[in-house]
DNA sequence: AATTCGTGGCT
DNA sequence: TAGCCAAGAAT
């Protein structure tokens, strides 16, 4: 009698079924799997393959990537979010390019910034071809389903549990080709809603579909709800030029090029006063939500006279670019439906 | 341990 | 359509 094999039989549908047209699915560049990798996180295929391209275009080798500026890098990631994650990247890559040569252990990969546990497993199976395990969002649905995890994935015992399954489930023969099996049954077979059981390789080995719980799991916490903040942006116009900062390298939208934000209501008054501002010639409002709030943000549009130039970008530390430059610099989304607004 | 960090595809 | 949530990591 044969046993059920969790790996072969994945690997067997994975031949037939699998996503095999990835434009990072590579064997001879650990760099690009790299950046795909970085791309990748808690963002969609779909959406990364309108950036990979253009980010390999431009830094075809992590030479190219280590050795460029930060405003070369922002504006290739600009828009995909997550912008910690370009940062790290390119600080990354400036390590590997000057040691010259890439990391060849779980541990080497996992000390650079920007890549976990997961990542380092992925680079060490998709980016190395030896032996490496994930643990991705797919990783969990199907391991949660599988056996049947009927509690909160987050917590530490079942975070630990959930790698040494995956860890025994994992070969060590085609270990490439199962790390992307077990994402590709996740993400077209074992979906979050409507899971397609009936083609799925472990159906009847899947506690979930035994029990009927295919779509109850995995567990999902009371979702708490976001909050909404509010903010005034300076829409400082003198002619065709507006006023930019570069966010600081920390926080939200960090080392890309924004509009001036005052959080705080009695920021505008002092700033009106000290920087000579007059009247507000307009105002549009947008708002923006992101996964942990929405921002109702109200732009103020001022028109600058030539002669306060230079005095407000020195105040504001700031520099004068038209909307289509600063894009091409690198802004964040909001921005950009700030821009639309303040031209209609 | 709980937050922070973006944006868009999909239903 | 409003909400879910995606190839997570850092703090």
């Amino acid at each position: 009698m044969s046993m059920f094999v969790f790996s072969d039989a994945l690997l067997e549908w994975f031949d037939v079924h699998g996503r095999h047209d990835l434009p990072w699915q590579v064997s001879d560049d650990p760099y690009k799997v790299w950046v795909s990798e970085i791309m990748l996180q808690q963002t969609q295929v779909k959406t990364v393959l309108q950036y990979f391209d253009r980010f390999i275009g431009r830094f075809p080798t992590v030479q190219d990537l280590g050795t460029a500026t930060w405003d070369e890098v922002a504006p290739y990631w600009a828009g995909l979010g997550y912008y910690a994650r370009a940062r790290n990247l390119h600080k990354a890559a400036g390590i590997v390019a000057a040691q010259n040569h890439f990391p060849e252990t779980l541990e080497e990969w996992m000390a650079l910034p920007g890549i976990g546990r997961s990542t380092a497993g992925a680079l060490m199976s998709l980016g190395l071809r030896q032996y490496g395990v994930i643990m991705d969002g797919n990783v969990k649905r199907v391991l949660s389903r599988f056996f049947a995890i009927e509690d909160d994935l987050s917590k530490p015992v079942h975070e630990r549990a959930m790698w040494q399954l995956a860890e025994k489930l994992c070969p060590v023969e085609r270990n490439h080709d199962y790390t992307q099996a077990i994402m590709d049954l996740g993400a077209t077979v074992c979906t979050p809603k409507k899971p397609l059981c009936l083609y799925c390789p472990m159906q009847q080995h899947c506690k979930a579909h035994q029990q009927g719980l295919e779509n109850e799991l995995p567990f999902k916490k009371a979702k708490k709800s976001v909050p909404v903040r509010s903010a005034q942006v300076l829409v400082l116009q003198c002619g065709k030029q507006w006023l930019w900062q570069q966010r600081p390298n920390s926080g939200l939208w960090g080392g890309l090029w924004c509009l001036p934000i005052l959080e705080e209501a009695h920021e505008l008054e002092q700033m009106r006063q000290n920087l000579g501002l007059k009247q507000v010639a307009q105002k549009v409002g947008i708002s923006h939500s992101f996964t942990h709030f929405t921002w109702q943000l109200e732009g103020l549009i001022f028109a600058i006279d030539p002669d306060l130039q230079e005095h407000l970008s020195i105040e504001l530390g700031g520099i004068w670019m038209e909307p289509t430059d600063a894009i091409r610099a690198g802004i964040p989304t909001a921005m950009k439906k700030l821009i639309s607004a303040s031209k209609l």
